[in-house]
DNA sequence: TCTCAATATATCGCATAACGATATATGAAC
DNA sequence: GTTCATATATCGTTATGCGATATATTGAGA
């Protein structure tokens, strides 16, 4: 399977999660791995720098769970990040169907 | 608009359109511009290095006309190329169910 | 108690490809 | 003969997917 085919869209299926409800990194990586098929998956690898990543757009924002047990950073949406989800949900529909419509032909 | 929403699909938005009918590249990207949002247009600088690297695939074959007139290169889908399109097809029937299952919320 | 697997975060490096910019040449129209 | 549309080609930048690797903690079981 074309590696390629995420580009672009993974930050969509982030703030689509976090929006369900917060979670941290590695919840959120099973969270994925549980409800993609298996060639879509995320690894660990790619979590966190896309959380990094919108932490910095303001669009997450990430508290560290404490003091006790295992440290673990817990991200929900930002307002904007709100924003920004309904914006990249529409930006999904209007790429969708403008793919389906040049790569399937209409019988 | 994000512009790595393409990555990875731009093949498969040049094989449908060649399965319509034998192109060069120049008409290729008029075509193509005239039938998906402006957003999403391809240069023309982004038309030959996929043909070249679609021919190099043995997806797609190309013969110069001549030997009047202007040259150009008219591409069309080998036997190869019909199959990796009805693939195509398919992963993108994968990819766009799977985003729209975790991106959009079902009420 | 010792070990191992699961949990949890972080970062490095490679490969791919979108995409704008730029170069070059021909043909047609004025 | 100058300008515009046609036609192909390539370079450099940038973004990012993704595997690999490192490190630390916790809990279960032998």
């Amino acid at each position: 399977m074309n590696r390629e085919l995420l580009k672009g869209h993974s930050e969509l299926i982030i703030l689509a999660a976090l929006a369900q409800r917060p979670m941290h990194g590695y919840s959120l990586s099973e969270h994925i791995k549980s409800q993609v098929p298996e060639t879509f998956k995320f690894g660990v690898g790619m979590i966190y720098p896309l959380l990094h990543r919108l932490e910095q757009k303001n669009l997450i924002r990430g508290v560290w769970q404490g003091p006790g047990g295992m440290r673990r950073r817990v991200y929900s949406l930002t307002a904007r990040g709100k924003k920004a989800l309904a914006a990249k949900r529409d930006e999904w529909q209007t790429f969708q169907s403008m793919m389906t419509n040049v790569a399937i032909p209409t019988r």
